[in-house]
DNA sequence: TAACTCGGACTTTCAAGAGT
DNA sequence: CTCTTGAAAGTCCGAGTTAT
């Protein structure tokens, strides 16, 4: 085959064309070498809806199909062919240059990403592997305990017990600074690849980062109230970012991802996908993902090749947390080779560690990365809306792996400090949001109320206990595990937005399973839902979409209470019951939902 | 009758193993 | 190394179904 490096193929496809498919090869496009044996009037790749649909693509993007029917037109890279990593590498011991995708479903990456090494990268550097690692190292610019910024960010507002003291109450500070510190405070350890604020203050001096500041100033301003401003930042970051002579570049990048997650946070979800469907074509068109970006245009300065590989990867992770949560995405950037790894730890490595006895430790970007890798594994299976039990339990065993091979110091999302990791945070908020949605579709537990909260009813007698088969156990294992993460002791509102949609999803499988008409341990799902709708409410002070949850979790919670109390009226229904045990499940009904209904009428 | 769905024929691609 | 083979993943024709 030809391959040829998404760099290639984005040039050769012409400028400025989002979403470019890989290769059209209309008959025309046999360009003199004769060897096109593609059927005339077949393209190479056809776009996710038509492939969908089993109908014909003509391979422009968009389509023409996608074009009348004003869908998003996707082209992702195919697997065609591929069976799982190759059994035997040439070399054992070393990883080869060509060696296959680590995923057991499969990374290949022929179209978007092809097998050919992209220019300007290292030799010696597996292209065919979506790898990598950041290493943990002491020499790691941006904290000296590695990556997480939370701790360097935070402790200039730590007051002098220790506690914490949010960047708004800094005296003297003007506005743009309040939002400046704002997000560095509480966005930044969620999303920490822009350079540390001194630096890059520093570098907003030599080069015109305007774009970037206006986007970060917005995104802090949602955190703090600055009245009229935000709108003004908000307009400004937009107006930059889409300015006709904007250097296509890493800080663009940058800005975009700062700016996408902010729009995904507010509801405005839509607007949010297309600035990720453009940062992804940027990213792919300036190498972002490759060994050499960071290296050309991180000047020698450790600390900025360091921010450039961050900017990659954050991206990728924010690309599976938007697919992964709002489903109306496909993670288009699994299928893409990067080789952008700090150090000679590549990602394959993290997979193999579990069968070579090795158990080294990466940083904790290198497991978040590994984690959302996960779910674009899942997020690969055939037949993903309702995946076969082998594949679950293929899947599962990779979740299950993620989690057993944690060092004891990553086990619980804290440092050695005590203090929160939040890369670690989010990559186990992201194992366990992958592990409902996997096993939810072959559970026991009805999801049909927040499918469509009108059609509520619990309609499925399953007793709790050992009755539940596997797949409920393990939705309410991960259920109960995202609502124990609201208790750490950090304000909730520095977690990623993304965190919002996880706790959603939490909250539905609790309230699921409180659709079933006895509870064993009510007290302990009184609890969770406590929790995850306290959670959602000090969310919803900054991020519009938490709100939104809010209301549609204490819609899901009324719809079940209702259908719960009608057939309870049926004596029938308490039939094997105690008395004593009818009036402690009527009353823990009873508190759950009145806890629901005061706890977010009181919502600001 | 236009629009949509999807079974399935046919093609492409890759991993593995045999042969040189 | 190259060649062959088998299977997975892909394209899209066209028959059947549904919506208007």
């Amino acid at each position: 085959m030809a391959s040829r490096s998404p760099t290639e193929l984005l040039t050769s496809l012409g400028p400025d064309v989002p979403n470019q498919p890989p290769h059209s090869t209309p008959m025309s496009s046999t360009s003199g070498n004769g060897d096109s044996r593609t059927p005339p009037n077949t393209v190479q790749a056809a776009c996710l809806a038509c492939r969908g649909k089993h109908l014909k693509c003509d391979g422009n993007t968009p389509c023409g199909r996608c074009q009348i029917h004003e869908t998003e037109c996707i082209y992702v890279a195919s697997r065609r062919g591929y069976k799982g990593p190759r059994r035997n590498p040439p070399n054992p011991g070393k990883r080869p240059a060509s060696d296959s995708p680590p995923s057991a479903n499969g990374d290949t990456c022929s179209l978007i990403a092809s097998v050919t090494r992209p220019m300007a990268t290292a030799p010696s550097v597996s292209t065919f592997n979506p790898a990598v690692v950041v290493a943990e190292s002491p020499a790691t610019p941006f904290t000296a305990s590695g990556v997480n910024g939370l701790q360097l960010y935070r402790s200039q507002y730590l007051n002098g017990g220790g506690a914490l003291v949010g960047p708004d109450t800094q005296p003297q500070q003007t506005i743009p600074e309040r939002c400046l510190n704002s997000f560095y405070y509480y966005f930044y350890p969620g999303h920490p690849s822009v350079l540390p604020k001194e630096h890059l203050l520093k570098m907003a001096k030599e080069k015109d980062l305007a774009h970037l500041l206006a986007a970060m100033r917005w995104v802090g301003s949602l955190y703090i109230d600055v009245g009229p401003a935000r709108a003004t930042y908000f307009e400004e970051a937009m107006r930059l970012v889409y300015a006709q002579d904007v250097v296509r570049d890493g800080y663009l990048v940058q800005a975009m991802v700062i700016l996408l997650i902010g729009l995904d946070g507010s509801c405005q979800q839509e607007k949010a996908r297309e600035i990720l469907s453009h940062v992804e074509r940027i990213a792919i068109e300036i190498g972002l993902y490759t060994r050499a970006f960071a290296t050309l245009h991180g000047g020698g300065v450790p600390r900025v090749e360091e921010s450039w590989r961050r900017t990659w990867w954050d991206l990728f992770v924010v690309d599976g947390m938007v697919a992964g949560v709002h489903r109306q995405t496909n993670f288009l950037l699994f299928d893409i080779v990067a080789d952008n790894i700090p150090r000679p730890m590549y990602l394959e490595d993290f997979d193999d560690q579990v069968f070579s006895g090795e158990e080294r430790e990466f940083s904790s970007f290198a497991y978040r990365v590994a984690s959302i890798r996960n779910l674009g594994r899942m997020m690969r299976l055939p037949n993903n809306g309702f995946p076969s039990e082998e594949n679950v339990s293929r899947i599962e065993s990779l979740l299950s792996n993620w989690r057993m091979h944690l060092p004891p110091t990553k086990i619980d999302s804290l440092n050695k400090d005590c203090q929160l990791d939040e890369m670690m945070f989010q990559a186990h908020m992201i194992n366990h949001a992958c592990s409902i949605i996997l096993h939810q579709p072959l559970s026991q537990l009805d999801s049909s109320p927040a499918r469509d909260v009108t059609a509520c009813a619990p309609h499925r007698a399953v007793q709790s206990g050992d009755n539940f088969n596997i797949h409920t156990r393990h939705i309410i294992k991960a259920a109960c595990e995202i609502s124990k993460m609201v208790t750490y002791n950090v304000p909730i509102t520095s977690h990623t937005h993304f965190f919002t949609c996880v706790l959603t999803l939490s909250s539905i499988v609790h309230l699921s399973k409180w659709a079933l008409y006895f509870i064993h341990d009510e007290d302990d799902l009184r609890q969770q839902v406590r929790l995850n709708i306290g959670a959602l409410n000090k969310l919803s002070n900054v991020w519009k979409a938490a709100n939104t949850a809010s209301g549609q979790v204490r819609g899901v919670a009324q719809e079940i209470y209702r259908a719960k109390k009608a057939q309870q009226t049926n004596p029938q229904f308490w039939v094997g019951f105690t008395q004593e045990e009818i009036i402690s499940s009527m009353a823990a009904d009873e508190g759950i939902m009145s806890e629901i209904n005061t706890m977010l009428t009181s919502a600001p």
